[in-house]
DNA sequence: CCTGTTCTTGACCCTCCGGTCAAGTGATGC
DNA sequence: GCATCACTTGACCGGAGGGTCAAGAACAGG
């Protein structure tokens, strides 16, 4: 149920509950993942689930809303207060590379997310939020006149699927290293393909 | 089943049953659609659908290949014999772009594809032979001189992330001109961020 | 100890779903 | 008109999966 009482015991099943579970929706989906099979992976019986969760859904949305919210403090702490919004731009790429390259499973987690129906609504929400911060460096790069003068949203997501898609790519699928993709994405994004670098 | 004999009427049948499941997986997903549903909807038995396909997963990989077979087919009409390689780059970003306005729903279906273990290897084929295409381009450009001489396969991925979101963002979610998000899209993908256009 | 609360168990329920099949119907050719 | 093949029907099956619940175990605090 929602907001139920734990204790410390209570909080760590919780814990076990959401990691275990994220790993198993990250390797085969929402739908194809049972809460039998979390159960019986866990070694736990069935009412522990419906204890610490009120559906299937409502474990799922949390692990999504929790993976969202740490990937933005990670972000927001590599700015630091670096003045110049370029460098933020870079700084936030850098660090969310770093942080999916460490959390493969959460990145599958908003694959799945933003593909169902169910749970895109949440998945967009977080989505604005990463676009509203990345718009604002953008447009202030554009006021400096370091950055020339275009749609900054469009800017923005273009730069997000630059990111997502060599993550995807680079780091997932070919397992290279974070920091060596992250390069390549600045780089990408600051120049484009015909860009002197 | 696979390859029966089919009539004209069969053919018919078949291309309605496709158009229609097409429809009502990019709106609920995979899972969530029931072969019930699907004849339900068509207004037929359940062994129509049975007749024209072996089960709900041969179906969707038909409709998946098939798209993708169009979507490539739509793209190399759109090169013609174009000799610089830069806007061949350009000339299939637009024609991808125009045609996924116009299938909208078959873009959602590469989205559960990708997303699902089930059918994500079918749709890495795909996306390998799509990266190919552009990959040639790319390494002809930077042999050409008019790239900078980077990874072509980063260049590539990220000429398609920026694709793909931007497609995702603003033709989809927003329903903007298919020819205006082209022109932005190309633009960042030539210029990046810094670039003076 | 005793009592109330937190947590755990696992059998059970019910619905839904993918897939089958025996029995038709409608064309097509001879 | 008859045989054949292409197609259609819809009741039915087996099983899986989300969720419930009455009964208990573990752990407070007093």
């Amino acid at each position: 149920m929602t907001s139920r009482r734990l204790t410390q015991r209570g909080r760590d099943r919780r814990r076990q509950l959401m990691d275990f579970a994220a790993h198993r929706f990250a390797d085969n989906g929402f739908h194809p993942t049972s809460v039998a099979e979390i159960v019986q992976g866990m070694g736990v019986g069935k009412g522990v689930f419906y204890w610490y969760f009120a559906s299937k859904e409502e474990l799922f949305l949390e692990i999504l809303k929790e993976a969202q919210h740490e990937l933005r403090r990670v972000q927001q702490q590599a700015l630091g207060d670096e003045p110049d919004p370029v460098r933020r731009i870079e700084l936030g790429i850098r660090a969310s590379l770093t942080w999916l390259a460490e959390h493969r499973h959460l990145f599958s987690v908003f694959q799945f997310a933003a593909a169902d129906e169910r749970f895109s609504p949440a998945m967009r929400r977080g989505q604005d939020v990463a676009v509203g911060d990345v718009v604002r460096h953008v447009k202030e790069a554009i006021v400096s006149g370091r950055v020339r003068d275009t749609d900054p949203l469009v800017m923005t997501h273009a730069i997000l699927g630059v990111t997502n898609n060599l993550a995807r790519t680079f780091i997932f699928e070919r397992g290279d290293d974070a920091e060596q993709v992250a390069d390549e994405a600045v780089e990408f994004c600051l120049h484009g393909l015909l860009g002197l670098g």
